[in-house]
DNA sequence: TCAAAGTGCAACCATCGGTTGCACTTCAAG
DNA sequence: CTTGAAGTGCAACCGATGGTTGCACTTTGA
């Protein structure tokens, strides 16, 4: 149901500034990137295959460079994703606000086997 | 602006679980969680004490155990956060998405400096 | 031709999710 | 009261991962 590379790969702080940075400055370079960020060109080198594995970037090199872009679509994937589980989770803590509701307002009696699960 | 601590305990798949459950069941001890997780009380231990440190659960003794609780309030705001940053990233796409069609459509002449950054 | 820029590879360290093993409290039954 | 089982906590260990440093390799430009 859930892609867990997709998130595990969105998951990391790190790697979340990576795509903002790649997304307003239309791509980047490992070496550009790691100049506005808290880590060395290395780290940010790593960062960037774990991106292309999961196909959140692309790469084209240039010369001696290796440019990576944003996939978009892919990202948006990713994005809908995000949302979902936040939607799901939000429908389940509003159910149990409904329930505790419910049994406050005094139906104490069978409220039990109407709406578990 | 984004709270990361909670943003990573969230993160974890299996923490994940352990807030479905402990939503779905009312509450729970590191042993009942285990038994219906694919992992060994420890682990779960360690998962709930992280979950608590970042105040997403509560922690009640009884006796020889110790029941958890989720904090609905708590894993709201974290919802919230999800969705968030789900919604931020989806309007940067957005609007590059509207940029690449002006400039495809032909605008190809001044657009620099009209809607950079 | 040669130095600087950009990259890749390898070794190393700290942290984290997970495991096993053992000691400690609490409850309940004899 | 004693004793054994249930529930927990603590410590050591393992593998994966984010991060570092060091060095070798290609490409560019003077």
């Amino acid at each position: 149901m859930i892609d867990d590379d997709l998130w595990s790969a969105v998951g990391d702080p790190t790697r979340r500034r990576m795509l903002d940075l790649l997304l307003s400055d239309g791509g980047g370079t490992a070496t550009t990137l790691s100049e506005r960020l808290p880590v060395t060109r290395q780290a940010v080198a790593k960062h960037l295959g774990v991106l292309d594995r999961v196909g959140l970037v692309h790469v084209t090199p240039a010369g001696r460079e290796r440019r990576y872009e944003v996939d978009e679509a892919q990202l948006a994937r990713a994005v809908a994703q995000l949302t979902a589980v936040g939607t799901t989770w939000d429908a389940r803590l509003q159910r149990i606000k409904r329930i505790a509701e419910r049994i406050q307002r005094g139906t104490a009696d069978r409220e039990t086997g109407t709406d578990q699960r």
